[in-house]
DNA sequence: TCCCAATTGTTACGAATTGTAACAGCTCGC
DNA sequence: GCGAGCTGTTACAATTCGTAACAATTGGGA
């Protein structure tokens, strides 16, 4: 096995400074960023073993980042955090970070629990969290499939599944277009947010909405979406 | 699975009855032990997910049974400790701990951390053979073969056994084609992505999958491939 | 050396997906 | 009701992917 190799995500250099020394005299590789969007785009190159996460960024909202993180990539995440209310940790450990360190901290802790993550293995991405049931469908986002209540099944893009996914985490609650935009990474294009009508108008069809009086996914005029439905994650 | 078991062990009954009411409440089964001796005991019937383990322990040392825990046992350990030095920090995960908690502590951090542990899976003991079983089939890296679940063999080339290997060293999660482009030494010039995905095309065909319903290997458009089945090397 | 077979990359074209543009329908303030 | 601005939906174009056919490469044996 290569050395592990640990990215950090945080805005402040001096941050980033202290845990790269930390985490390099630890013999560990390390990649720093400052912003989500450059680190991002470099998971499509590389998997990380751990990504520390800084919760307050710049240009994106952190928990939103941390729930794709957990969801999508096999590495574990800790989240490294100016926030020390119980319920800040309580929600980032529920989004599926596996470790969360408050600031000031200590570098050789950060380090110690780098490696009690590694010590893990590779995330499991099998157990939970890829399984949805909401009003006589079942979402099977490992295999990209919706399930009628007959058991019978119909295959949903990964666009689609952005969205319905946005929606099964936060049911009957308004969702904005611009939240929408957010976390399904797109740059806030002028016309970006038509495309965004028309993943939804897909997905309405697939689960075969009436188009006149929608069950699921009702649209609030001038602020966003809401999903109705009652969502029970497996 | 069965809900998870949960052990706790300390010595002081307004702590275990604590801890106890929250994970209940959260719906696992828990165990409580005053006594490293009981515990031990109890490890010979039953097999817990996670172990919750108070260091200052009257009848033992706890950091040498939370080290010996860590290593014979599948479960993950939690310390719950009132030293809140950061040495004692260190030293804890060092010997094995998957994390540690000071105390006071609030019952809520402590159900969400104990489900974080639940989330990463059973400890894993890395061990890279070369046979792989999943889905009816067993891969026989040694000898270029793919064996049929009646037995049937068929050989695969080394460039399919590249593939093949690097979907079964991460089952169950995204991989880019810039990922696998990176571990199969390709130089990312722009012809090379379709010999990508000319390999995936016939390791599919061996795998015997429906062109336009693959059970095993995945593709996501626009962002890569996911391999799904469960893997066991041997 | 020459030939043959197996492997692997390359090319080309069809199929699936996704975003964009266009237009119809809708909502809400007046 | 009326009109300006949102939203839904359809058609189309751009991108990405699958795979069959072909070419290049390799290696072994006559």
């Amino acid at each position: 096995m290569t050395t592990p190799l640990i990215t950090i995500l945080d805005d402040e250099p001096e941050i980033r400074r202290i845990l790269t020394d930390a985490l390099d005299e630890a013999g560990f590789r390390t990649q720093s960023f400052s912003r989500a969007r450059e680190f991002e785009a470099s998971l499509k190159r590389v998997t990380p073993d751990v990504c520390l996460v800084d919760l307050s960024l710049p240009d994106t909202d952190g928990l939103a980042l941390v729930h794709r993180l957990a969801l999508e990539q096999g590495a574990a995440v800790i989240i490294i955090s100016g926030r020390a209310q119980v319920q800040d940790r309580v929600t980032g450990l529920e989004l599926g970070a596996d470790d969360y360190i408050t600031k000031p901290f200590d570098p050789a802790e950060v380090v110690a629990r780098v490696r009690a993550r590694l010590r893990s293995g590779p995330r499991q991405t099998t157990q939970s969290g890829n399984t949805a049931q909401f009003s006589g469908w079942t979402a099977h986002f490992d295999r990209y499939m919706l399930e009628d209540d007959k058991g019978e099944e119909t295959p949903f893009s990964h666009a689609e599944g952005e969205v319905l996914r946005l929606f099964l985490d936060s049911p009957k609650r308004l969702i904005s277009r611009a939240q929408m935009q957010e976390m399904l990474g797109g740059a806030a294009g002028d016309s970006f947010d038509r495309a965004m009508d028309v993943r939804i108008s897909r997905l309405r069809t697939k689960l075969r909405e009436d188009p006149k009086n929608p069950r699921l996914i009702k649209t609030i005029y001038g602020a966003g979406y809401i999903f109705l439905g009652d969502v029970s994650w497996s």
